[in-house]
DNA sequence: GAGCCTATCGCAAGTCGTGGCGATAGCGTC
DNA sequence: GACGCTATCGCCACGACTTGCGATAGGCTC
């Protein structure tokens, strides 16, 4: 089994909390919390802790089996690593949340590309501004 | 004074608190954090309390006053408004932070608001990514 | 300059995430 | 299948913020 190879080939470990975790980000819709997570993982397994979730969730997405990013400036959220990348357009006068196709993200990345080398990665935090409505009716 | 009729005229107040809060800000020279400025201003008047500073750069920052960016994921910083804006790129292999022009951010803004009608503030967070070395040479 | 309204303060408790530590348990070997 | 090495676990304490609350003090009015 690949995942398993590649735990085994890193000197990593396959324990039940891992699976769990794995398993809780991988049936997830979206976007899920640590927190999310851990109540899914603590539903079969109430003993398991925050720090384990944590620590797993890490060395998931090192494995490039999961991967996390920032919607606001707040909480992290995780998802599989198979999931269709996007970008995220967060309006910091409403709040409200736009996905933006990879198309867009990759034509400004290859800007970065060329001037700096730098190999970006736009879909990690999300892109604060202001959304069209809000810049016609201020709040 | 500007910034007395700007706190007034929205029913702020300004107290010896938030006047020390902004001079650390404004005499910082780049990027501090808010454990640097809480430092600075009990350098002064030790009672202050931590969530003084927090609230008063959010609130210093509603002002126009101070801005916030995230350059890693983990601790927010603090600059005066009125310095030159600039992206920063953070490799996520060596950790390596590179500056970029704000023309180059602004171009790449410029497509999010053509086709979204989304004003980006694109140096609000730190860009990750793979420096060139570490694309070249992986770590 | 006294009085009043309420923004702001200091304190304490709570949240999200990280890191140290002794105990447990994968997993490769015999 | 027992043995041993050490990755990982649960627990606890810390670090960066946030939030609720009663007390304090800006600043407008008279």
């Amino acid at each position: 089994m690949t995942l398993e190879d590649a735990l085994r080939s890193s000197g990593k470990r396959m324990t039940v909390q891992r699976r769990l975790v794995l398993d809780a980000v991988r049936q997830a819709r979206h976007h899920v919390t640590a927190d999310e997570i851990a109540k899914r993982v603590r539903a079969k397994h109430p003993q398991i802790d925050a720090s384990t979730v944590y620590r797993n969730l890490q060395a998931l997405e090192e494995l490039g089996e999961v991967i996390h990013t920032h919607l606001d400036d707040r909480i992290t959220r995780w998802h599989r690593a198979d999931s269709h990348p996007h970008g995220h357009l967060i309006c910091g006068t409403c709040g409200s949340e736009t996905e933006v196709r990879p198309a867009a993200l990759a034509a400004m990345a290859k800007r970065l590309r060329d001037e700096h080398g730098f190999a970006a990665d736009l879909a990690h935090s999300a892109i604060v501004g202001i959304c069209r409505e809000c810049r016609v009716v201020p709040a």
